[in-house]
DNA sequence: CATCGGTGGTGCGAAATCGATCCGGCTGAA
DNA sequence: TTCAGCCGGATCGATTTCGCACCACCGATG
């Protein structure tokens, strides 16, 4: 008999393309991922990868074996969303999944005040790296900015929340300098390889010579307070940070909308319930500064 | 995440309804039974048995478990099965599942022959207790007596051998002492719960007293042989053995079909397909003594 | 050319798991 | 009752597994 376990394994190293890939996904050593597959290959008497310097393909055989193996897993994931859906106790683990700058700029005391509610609730807030997947109950909330209605995932629930528009910012110091006649060239702000956006008409400002690429949206805002250039933010992050100022006759643009994601089988759960409502009802509140209309424009 | 290997412990102490039960099915410690499952009720949050003195007892929740860890070992199955069928080397393992007195009896010598024949081919005969599942991928293939047709796997491959009687066997010297007017009484013997079955007419032999009951084939050969009485046994046992003879004006009865059973994905595989039809000739070969036309009737 | 980051693979000491064993409680049969 | 058999549970030493530190290799990059 194999150890089922194994296929969670073999799984990992299918998609993840290579053994460390696999390991650093399952949180383990790569020693071990390389050990059970083995185990699994000698089990079955089966070669699943081809084993190359550049990573493991998949066989044949592995190609197979791959299909088998996600129906394990969505048994698997199926198990426990329903055996979490059962449980209706307040007390356990909640975990949530949103985007770092919202949670950083905007709802982490909100979070706060909801843990103080509820101190029975252990909270995961997941808001590092890429969005978790909510059927694979990596996280049993999502907040995300949904640019077009039609992205939302058929299989969960949606909340609709208020809409969520960005601006053009630049450091209040160096429109200063600028307005003085300052010699510096104002540059774009960009992260990666986003590009300078169409619609980011720059008003007033004009800049020059080639952007200033950043990897994430942490060192896009101390770029701009730094006073490099302009940068366009969401409202919630440049209109509540003392140091930013919109920059002169460039318009508000639309992010996208904010939506409350929950799996159909947790959102029977009382937490999930409890956490839900309590986020509408402060998304509600902080709907004029999602929406920028919490300055005057200039 | 849970461990998947923990779904199996747990379905083997559902299935076995306690946790000393699901042991010994997993060929392991109670002990270790007894963490895997706590470990999985704690990681999934839930109690999925009722610790009872009289074992463990599924919950409402644990019910639900049950559903979804059925789906993975039905997947866990197929994923074996389905390698197993790509396996096209004649060097491998082989499972044969036989009912004891067929393998003692008659098909040992056989199995010993086809073993000659391919010396890569790792052989294990599964002739102990109940018949393994094919379908859970206990055995590759199956050597079954069956009555009803009807009662066939529809999932299974099943090629008809030839069919199986049954006489009214005595001891040799038993049925002498007797014709010289023996004092004891001849008696029944039977298995376990049995009875005597209707159809089994005595013949010239009358008997007295009450049933001898054994629990099993091995036990009653012995005892027929030790002259304590009459019993029913195949004819294949019967007529090879020297110690006995039929009874005399008992009729032979229909036992049932044989059939070589094989699952649907293992039957593509080579040493499947040459074991089945070394063993589909060999037992040609035996049709008249598992008739009983081997011997003369008296 | 050297370097650097990525890959799979291996040996060894530490840590977690397992198996043997014992215990107390319960049940049903003698 | 008494006793045997089975149950879940706890303990402890033995065994297996894991994580860490390496190694060799490959390809891209400067």
């Amino acid at each position: 008999m194999i150890d089922w376990d194994d296929v969670r394994y073999f799984l990992a190293a299918a998609r993840g393309g290579s053994v460390r890939a696999a390991a650093k996904r399952l949180g383990v050593n790569h020693a071990t991922v390389l050990r059970r597959i083995a185990q699994l290959e000698e089990r079955l008497g089966t070669q699943m990868f081809e084993k190359l310097p550049s990573g493991y393909r998949l066989t044949a055989a592995g190609e197979e074996v791959l299909e088998l193996a996600e129906q394990m897993e969505a048994s698997s994931h199926q198990l426990e969303t329903r055996v979490f859906g059962r449980d209706q106790s307040v007390r356990g683990l909640l975990r949530v999944t949103l985007a770092p700058p919202l949670a950083t700029h905007l709802l982490i005391p909100d979070f706060a005040d909801f843990a103080r509610l509820h101190p029975d609730i252990e909270m995961d807030i997941l808001s590092s790296g890429e969005l978790a997947n909510l059927t694979n109950r990596e996280a049993d909330v999502a907040i995300r900015v949904v640019y077009d209605r039609k992205t939302l995932p058929l299989n969960l629930h949606g909340l609709k929340g208020p809409e969520l528009f960005g601006g053009v910012y630049m450091s209040r110091d160096r429109l200063a300098a600028w307005r003085a006649g300052g010699p510096d060239p104002i540059r774009w702000i960009v992260i990666s390889m986003h590009g300078i956006p169409d619609w980011a008409g720059e008003g007033e400002v004009r800049t020059a010579g080639v952007p200033f690429r950043v990897t994430d949206a942490a060192a896009q805002v101390v770029a701009v307070r730094q006073g490099l250039g302009i940068t366009t933010l969401p409202c919630f992050v440049g209109d509540t940070d003392p140091l930013l100022v919109r920059v002169p006759g460039a318009d508000l643009h639309m992010y996208g909308t904010l939506w409350l994601l929950t799996h159909g089988e947790t959102r029977k759960t009382e937490r999930v319930r409890l956490f839900t409502e309590f986020v509408s009802r402060r998304l509600a509140a902080h709907a004029p500064l999602l929406a920028g209309l919490s300055v005057s424009r200039d």
